[in-house]
DNA sequence: ACAAAAGTGTTTTTCCTACACCCATGG
DNA sequence: CCATGGGTGTAGGAAAAACACTTTTGT
């Protein structure tokens, strides 16, 4: 790293966050309102800058987390997704904004802070297809938030952090199924599943159903990593993958 | 995003770059000498701060990767990698880099540039494994860089961007079995290889040879993507893939 | 008994691995 | 003709896809 011309204006460091739940059957990411110019009342990513010059992008990430979702961060997944800095991306001034990814049971409840006049659920469907318009750039965040999440799934145990404490194996299908928004093959999930070592624990347990036979309840074991990877069905990966350039 | 607290002290923006290549059967990264404190003589990745304010950090990127490397960016493959913003990671005062993986072709030199003594091509081995002192954190930088190229290779096409222009499947064999560092059963890459829709076009010249039959030559596909995905032998995949909190 | 959902077995196909073997060239 | 590396054929196994079938509950 060459020496700084210390001359450059100040660039002010945010930390935004897309975090996504499962809930309601539907892949939903928490978006707040924002209450200020710019884009007043226009939905967006929650975030916010640095606390103080001694914060690192980690602990800021963790701070605004467990505000938005009242959770403890520490034992949420969270992981950096990018960053973005497009010189007019804020009309205010310049602001680089580092964006993480979070992964929180459907439980959590949004809150709003700061700036926000509102914290809720939005399913991603509403995002991805329709035009709603957003904040900043933060439909492109969440473009690339939502292609990650996807592929998190395949390759890792993520999914089951969707779940409750205790969930079925039907449960976490369906988590793949909403997030992929694809049709997976239940007889064929459970056998994967449940061959995967130390992704199921069993605890013996069952669910008491309306009609059908019980479930057997499991709660997430210690693997992190699949292997061999859950592979989604057919159609080509994006082109986010790409990158040339 | 909330509002700004604009008494934030200014946070510095830079650059950083993990540049790659295979030459001399080697894995190797492009450091640079650092001329000037803080740990002046220490090897370092190459970067630089924004040269002005509205200079974007893909912009940054590609122009200090045009200088460093005397090479068109927008003919190479570079991505974001991650972005660094540890309070301390600067004793000058704090910075926050935004960390570029790029892919070149051996022939590529070097280009010394800014505050740089001297840029050169250095085996990763000799990063990873000896206890070389590297400037900042660029160490940890360095880590996940390898790890983001090797997982790459699997999944990517961009193996033969570390190849000349025309190049014979052992060429590109021997690319994932130098940054791979594993083995690989050439008659079974071959075929895997070949396989594969558009990774490869034919020329129809050959190699001429010191001994044994020539080889046939190819150019780089059309094709970005890798499916199915050429997977690493056994070895599970790093902890980085993992990241939780 | 029947509906409904969970879970198992079986077959087919795909793809990776391992390795035998043939091909094309230089000396 | 033989050493050297390029390339093909084939057999076995792991795992994915597709789907018939059995199990266990509520009504």
């Amino acid at each position: 790293m060459p020496e700084a011309p210390w001359t450059i204006p100040s660039i002010a460091i945010a930390v935004d966050l897309a975090v996504f739940t499962v809930m309601d059957g539907m892949f939903q990411i928490m978006l707040v309102e924002r209450g200020v110019e710019p884009y007043r009342g226009l939905p967006a990513l929650p975030g916010g800058f640095l606390h103080d010059a001694g914060e690192s992008l980690d602990a800021a990430a963790a701070r605004e987390l467990a505000e938005e979702t009242g959770l403890d961060a520490s034992r949420l997944h969270w992981e950096q997704l990018g960053t973005y800095g497009e010189p007019d991306r804020d009309p205010r001034q310049r602001v680089v904004t580092v964006c993480y990814l979070a992964f929180v049971v459907g439980t959590a409840t949004p809150q709003a802070g700061g700036d926000a006049r509102a914290a809720s659920w939005v399913p991603t469907s509403t995002i991805l297809k329709g035009d709603t318009q957003l904040a900043f750039d933060h439909r492109q965040i969440i473009d690339a938030a939502v292609e990650r999440a996807r592929s998190k799934l395949e390759y890792t145990t993520l999914a089951a952090t969707f779940c409750d404490p205790e969930f079925t194996v039907t449960d976490l299908r369906q988590v793949y199924e909403i997030v992929w928004d694809e049709h997976l093959d239940p007889r064929n999930f459970h056998r994967k599943v449940t061959g995967v070592t130390d992704f199921l624990v069993p605890t013996g347990r069952q669910t008491v159903r309306h009609g059908g036979r019980p479930a057997a309840l499991f709660r997430r074991g210690s693997a992190h990593l699949l292997h061999p990877a859950m592979l989604r069905p057919c159609p080509p990966r994006p082109a986010s993958a790409i990158q040339t350039s």
